[in-house]
This record gives structure tokens, sequence and C-alpha cells, in this order.
DNA sequence: CGACCAACATTGGTCGTGCCAACAGTTGGC
DNA sequence: GCCAACTGTTGGCACGACCAATGTTGGTCG
């Protein structure tokens, strides 16, 4: 790419930026996962969710972060068979597996978001802290009008 | 997906929030190309390309809009079918050919840009006419930053 | 109780996009 | 005149998103 020639009604685009900016964020990610030792975000998504919620279903977690049910079947079976995960059958819904953070996925997960958050410091570089809040608070009210998510505002008081 | 319960650490880092924007607009646009005819974006960019330089080879369409020169062959090919454009052997350089925008492919650009405009302010709705300005300052910089791209502050001065 | 529909996990497949490799023809510099 | 670099083209790979079918289980309604 010459990206010193891009076309200048591209360049003026939201959502040229937008796929420009993402693409970048993605790549300092994909970079830092794989050093990690981890190739695809869906593995990080995964685990943070099961972080949060506790031990839940697969169709739960893939709901969650917008995985097909097909896609975590496979995520799931790679993390159990490094240790980080476990499946065990729900006793109270035999058709569901309920999924279970171990303690070595916990200590993983944390290594996963020490370069999740260095990923994001490196790609807001250019931005000061203000800037950032109000960055992340306008795509917030964009993602949020779009898909019906609440982002911001849940945090303070 | 459920987006009302995405995990919190993900939906504040801005690598989440670009991505989730950058698809919401990928999916505004898709859905307006869709029905103008158009299956990838891909072929927007490849006619802006043109008629902002005129005739070129496909080398330099492919690397101006950062497409693969293999993949700029199939778009050409099939815009050429359609009668948008015109490939023709570059006389100064028998390596290349020539590509040139028709008078009906500048209508059909025209089209088409009107749906990408018209997908920009359905995106940014929920963004006040300033804090778009701001939204999109702010992302060329972080473009410009990693990318070396001169987005912001060629217009105006 | 049985019949029916919905949800679950899994397997297997399709499709679009980005990217790389190889090729033959051509150009320009040394 | 030679060799490196470029051009367009074909073919392929990888990855993510997505969909369909299957066997199993849960819940509901007659």
């Amino acid at each position: 790419m010459d990206p010193l020639n891009t076309p200048v009604r591209l360049r003026g685009h939201a959502t040229w930026l937008l796929g420009q900016a993402s693409t970048q964020g993605h790549r300092l990610i994909g970079e830092r996962m794989h050093a990690a030792g981890v190739t695809s975000r869906s593995y990080y998504s995964l685990l943070v969710a099961l972080a949060e919620s506790g031990p839940t279903s697969q169709a739960d977690l893939g709901r969650r972060i917008g995985l097909d049910r097909s896609d975590v079947t496979a995520v799931v079976t790679d993390l159990e068979e490094r240790g980080y995960l476990e499946r065990t059958p729900d006793p109270a819904d035999r058709r569901r597996n309920l999924v279970n953070l171990t303690d070595s996925g916990a200590k993983f997960l944390g290594e996963l978001d020490k370069e999740v958050v260095a990923a994001q410091a490196t790609l807001l570089e250019p931005l000061s802290p203000e800037e950032r809040d109000v960055l992340l608070g306008m795509l917030g009210r964009i993602v949020e009008h779009h898909t019906g998510l609440r982002v911001s505002g849940t945090e303070e008081r």
C-alpha cells in the first residue's frame, strides 16, 4: 500500500478512517497475542467473558462475544487442551457444557490482558488522555446507537 | 450476538469499539452497495482512485487503495465487462494496462458515491456536526501516526 | 402421558477477503 | 547484452464469519 497517494475522497470518509484505525488496532493486538501464544482475538474475548460471568454454557459465551456456536466449540476445545478451562456437563441441564476457568487459565488471561491494554496505549499514542476519553465516548455512542448496546455511562456514579 | 451482555472489559477497549464501529459502517455501506449492484467495497475504492488520477496502471491503482495486484485484476475485469472502464495497453510501457474510466463508469461512480455519503451520515447519526469533525480529526491522526499517511490538515490553510 | 417445539454442542461445509507464489513478458540501468 | 525490477495474470492458502444438519435434552401443551 502506498498511503501517501490514497484518494482524497476515501480518506475523508468516516467508514474508511474507522476501517483503517480498526485494522491498525487489530494488527497491534495480533502481534502481541501471537507473541503470547494465541493466534485469534476470539480466544481473548472468550476468556474475558468467562472470567466475568463465571461458569456458563458455550452458547451463552458465544452470544455475549458475538461468536458463532460452532466457532465457540473450536476455541473451547483448544483452550481446554491447553488446560486453561474445563468442560463439565451441567447437572441441572444435560444439554449444556459448563465451561470453567482454571487457575492457569486465569493467569493466562492476565498475561493476555496486559498485552491488550498495552496495545490500546500504542494505538492511541497520538492522542492526549482527554482526547482518548472523548474518542471512546463518541465511539461508544455510535456503537450503542447501532447495536442497542449500553457502552458508556455505566462506570461512574 | 447479545450486545447487552457483552463483557465490560471488552467494551472499554478502543480496539473493540473501533472494530464494532467499523463493522457497523461496513454493514451500512455493504447494504447500500449491494442495492446498487456491487458486492465488494473494493469496487468503489478502485473507481474513486481511477477518477482522481485519470488513466493509470493496475499496479498503481492497487497500491493507492491497498489492494493486491491479483485482486485488482479481478475487479478491473469485472468492471470492464460491465462497461464501466476500459483496458488499453500503454504504448509507452508495454507491460502496463492503461485503465480508463468510461462515461457510464463515471455515472455509476456518482451513484455509488451518493450511497456511500449517505451511509456516513447514518453511521454518525448520534453525533453533532462539531463532534463528527472532532472524531474524523482524531481518527485521522491515529491513522496518520501508524501508517505515515497524511490525512488531515491538507485541505485548509 | 405423548407430541411437539426450542435450545444445546458438534461436525462439516460455504463464502468473502487478504495475502503469497509462480509465471511470462517487458523495461531500464549497469 | 545482462540482470534486476516491474507488470498483469492465474492459482492457491488461511482466516473469519456464517449456515445447515444431526443427535440429544428441556419445556410446554393437548
